[in-house]
DNA sequence: AGCACGCCGACT
DNA sequence: GTCGGCGTGCTC
């Protein structure tokens, strides 16, 4: 039998693919190379992730070409890729694509030519009917080659490939597959040095003498000084082009130099990572009393060598920075090295310009924004050992760094961490987890507000607890206060009432709406008035399809989910989208008899308008996806805050992320609810989470700070905490809850979503596959809920149905008898007659983050 | 997924 | 005959 290789291709199919390695490419195929594989019509670039002695499979085929010269993915990577693949299950090729920096080889493309000489003649052959023939013959007449794709363009075509072939099959036309070789290379520069001897001589001799040794003309010797005097300057050697440049001299010149000897010209890679302008060296910094004993006890873990989890809780403001910065300081020391992740948004040039002030060259970004190249030269420098510390959202967790030491996961409870909207579904934080696990090293977990997770392992010492419960700047927490905003209501109902009655004006049908109280509305004025800043909080994801008492902001929940029930318009009544439970919508408020039900929208630009109607001398910044689309726009934004050049800085969740703008002693939340209230069994978790940050905004200098949270659950448990600053005992019943209710972390969770325009084909597949997961011999562990709509349930013409599975913990610990239901539900979907019929998508989540 | 193949029906 | 649409099957 012919040596063989199992390749994973990025294909969404549950197995690799065997090949067999020809004899010229024996030499060069190794464990974790990309190779390129025809895969059937067409080529494909897939990794070689094993050696099989045997295989069944007939009509093997050999591997085509080998890209790498050493391979992309180490074994360490493999093994994590492979682990990834098993826990989401998803394909090995699509985990290893999305491990890939992009640039490093994409799939082929079919690329189309013409294979007649005389395509005039042909063309006029062709009967008049044969528009589309003509058409892509004409194209072809008028570029060369075409790809497919460009072809289906320009000829409008709509299955471009059938025709194709048969024109190929009748030799008017060939094709031939490409692997695009494009692929992104180092950058080099041109460089310019003089030697050592040279410029010894030169200063021996002088100038006049050396010119005549030399033989050189004015301006060549004139150029050699400015040379050596730059070389002297600095110890990296010259870029060509910036010589020439600053010299005023021309490139013949440097030539005549060049061949007489007396410069050496050579090229030099130059790394295009973003620069980084406002470096400045770090602040003296003395740890205080917690900061120490935590980063004590994170050595001695670095020091043995073993892997261990700390989650680090720490206050806003308690420096859990410069605790990362001192572990990393110590991981180097070592020799080895650390990834920071940092969530999506908090990616921006001031947190990297924090570690590079420390580290200096040593640190790079993985940004997904970086261009093709830039990335695949942060990738690399990585993989080189010639960076020691990656820092980078979610992907980075992929750096192929060597000898790890640590993973940092800032922000550990942001939900930006799980991938949900691409396979791999994975979430960085748990993948970190394995990785270090698997290679030895220590993962820091830091937050000021944990997820209940990471919090429940603490306390359950699976992680190692480490609290700071103190900020640096000795700042005193913030006032916080809770403004009712039914109260509200009634307020201004009465102040309506009394202005009718003075007036006689006549009484409005119904109550203008208003998002800000008069509170806040007063403490807002105040600010303006003494300059300081105003950050406002307006929650963007409101989610209208929530009814609730226009009096006392009752909303109805499922009695066996404790989750709110969304409103469904065609047969206008209440949903749970975890179980299906489905209820009439209450015409009387079950809590304080009230009869007006409404439907709430909070409006975005609304609070912008209201502001400036109340305020039309302010200067109001908003701050949300809309307006810092742009690149570089939301530093900009900040800083203009930051210098004072506007009051009010109005945003989304983006405004409660790790700002720290001294002069803000005001924070203002316009609505509390819009997060309370989703469909979510993290709703109050998150609604906690988001408060407590953003609170943390306020008051961080030597002014007081205060926050105004305005809500219409005022007694909600999440809003009773946040106000005392009391996070044990919003976990104490946050965890509660979620163990009545076996949510995690008592429980793991996957969720499998079927999607497509005929609900009651989607709704068949959802309960088959709902029968399949329960047909399993594992079953008493596991809970399958639904199919039950989805909170959204019909999305871009497509109708959305759930099904959930739990698995408790305490009767699968390790999830093992979940993912068997799963495998095996999928297979037996997979094989069933449902899977042929394509009108249905299947999307499977393990582990999901929000369930919408 | 991405692609091909086959069959049907519309249009000319 | 030409072409698009849709269902179905396969990829080492």
């Amino acid at each position: 039998m012919p040596p063989l290789a199992d390749i994973a291709l990025p294909v969404p199919l549950d197995h690799t693919f065997t090949y067999i390695v020809p004899p010229e490419l024996q030499q060069s195929v190794s464990l974790g190379c990309r190779v390129i594989v025809p895969f059937g019509r067409k080529n494909s670039t897939g990794v070689i992730v094993g050696f099989p002695s045997s295989t069944n499979v007939k009509n093997l085929r050999p591997i085509h070409d080998v890209l790498d010269s050493k391979p992309t993915f180490s074994e360490e990577m493999l093994k994590l890729t492979r682990w990834i693949s098993d826990y989401y299950l998803t394909p090995w090729g699509e985990v290893l694509r999305a491990a890939t920096p992009q640039g490093l080889g994409r799939e082929g493309k079919r690329v189309v030519q013409l294979a007649v000489e005389n395509v005039e003649e042909l063309i006029a052959s062709l009967p008049k009917r044969a528009t589309k023939q003509r058409t892509i013959l004409q194209s072809l007449q008028k570029q060369k080659r075409l790809s497919l794709g460009q072809l289906q363009r320009r000829s409008s075509a709509k299955s471009i490939h059938v025709l194709i072939n048969e024109m190929t099959s009748k030799g008017w036309i060939t094709i031939e597959d490409d692997v695009p070789r494009t692929q992104a290379k180092p950058k080099v520069e041109k460089v310019v040095s003089v030697p050592t001897a040279v410029q010894s001589r030169l200063k021996n001799l002088g100038e006049k003498a050396a010119a005549g040794e030399f033989g050189l003309t004015k301006k060549q010797i004139a150029l050699l000084i400015e040379l050596v005097e730059m070389t002297e300057l600095s110890p990296e050697p010259l870029s060509e082009t910036l010589a020439l440049k600053k010299t005023g001299s021309s490139l013949s010149i440097l030539k005549a130099l060049q061949t007489k000897g007396l410069v050496e010209l050579s090229t030099r890679e130059v790394i295009r990572a973003a620069t980084f302008d406002g470096i400045e060296p770090p602040p003296v910094f003395t740890l205080n009393e917690h900061q120490e004993r935590a980063l004590q006890e994170i050595k001695s873990a670095v020091e043995a060598n073993t892997y261990k989890t700390f989650l680090l809780h720490g206050v806003t403001g308690s420096g859990k920075t410069q605790v990362y910065i001192e572990a990393i300081r110590q991981v180097l020391a070592t020799g080895k090295t650390a990834i920071v992740l940092v969530p999506e948004i908090s990616l921006t040039p001031q947190t990297v310009r924090r570690f590079k002030a420390h580290f200096a060259d040593d640190v790079t970004v993985m940004h997904s924004q970086m261009s093709i190249g830039e990335r695949y030269d942060a990738w690399r420098l990585a993989n080189d050992g010639r960076v020691k510390v990656v820092i980078g959202p979610r992907s980075a967790i992929f750096a192929p760094l060597k000898n790890l030491g640590l993973i940092v996961v800032d922000e550990e409870q942001e939900a930006s961490y799980k991938q949900f909207d691409a396979s791999p579904r994975y979430h960085a934080r748990d993948v970190a987890i394995v990785r270090a696990s698997q290679t030895g090293a220590v993962v820091i977990l830091g937050s000021a507000t944990p997820s209940a997770e990471s919090y429940y392992n603490a306390i359950t010492e699976k992680y190692c607890l480490l609290e700071m419960p103190e900020r640096v700047d000795n700042a005193r927490l913030p006032t916080i206060e809770i403004v009712d905003m039914t109260k509200e209501r009634i307020r201004r109902y009465d102040a309506l009432k009394q202005e009718v009655q003075q007036t006689g004006k006549p009484f409005p049908k119904r109550l203008p709406h208003s998002s800000i109280s008069k509170l806040l509305e007063q403490e807002v004025a105040k600010r303006i008035a003494k300059k300081e800043g105003v950050i406002l909080l307006q929650n963007r994801r409101g989610f209208s399809h929530v009814v609730e008492c226009f009096e006392c902001g009752f909303v109805e929940k499922c009695d066996r989910c404790e989750v709110t029930l969304t409103y469904h318009t065609p047969k206008k009544h209440l949903r749970c989208h975890y179980c299906g439970f489905v209820k009439k919508p209450p015409t009387i408020c079950p809590k304080c008899q009230g009869f007006e039900i409404r439907f709430h929208a909070f409006g975005t630009q609304q609070v912008e308008g209201e502001l400036e109607a109340l305020f039309p001398d302010s200067r109001i910044l908003r701050m949300d996806l809309d307006t810092t689309s742009g690149r570089g726009s939301h530093d900009r934004m900040l800083r203009q805050f930051g210098a004072g050049e506007a009051d009010i800085l109005l945003g989304t969740q983006m405004v409660a992320k790790g700002l720290d703008f001294p002069r803000v002693t005001l924070v203002g939340v316009i609505s509390a609810d819009t997060q309370m209230l989703l469909p979510d069994f993290r709703a109050s978790e998150r609604t906690f989470q988001l408060l407590t940050q953003v609170a943390g905004r306020a008051g961080r200098s030597n002014l007081a700070g205060e926050v105004i949270i305005q809500t219409m659950q005022a007694d909600h448990y999440s809003l009773k905490h946040v106000l005392l600053h009391d996070f044990p005992n919003f976990y104490k019943e946050e965890l509660e809850y979620r163990r009545e209710l076996d949510y995690p972390p008592f429980s793991r969770i996957a969720l499998i979503e079927f999607k497509g325009a005929r609900e009651n084909e989607v709704q068949h597949h959802a309960k088959k596959f709902a029968e399949f997961l329960l047909d399993e011999k594992h079953k008493k562990y596991l809970i399958v809920l639904g199919p039950a709509d989805a909170a959204i349930p019909k999305l871009r013409n497509q109708f959305r149905k759930h099904v959930v599975i739990k698995g408790l913990r305490r009767e699968d610990p390790s999830g093992a008898y979940l993912r068997a239901a799963l495998r095996n539900a999928k297979k037996q979907y997979d094989e069933s007659a449902l899977r042929k019929m394509r009108s249905v998508q299947m999307i499977l989540d393990v582990d999901p983050v929000g369930m919408m």
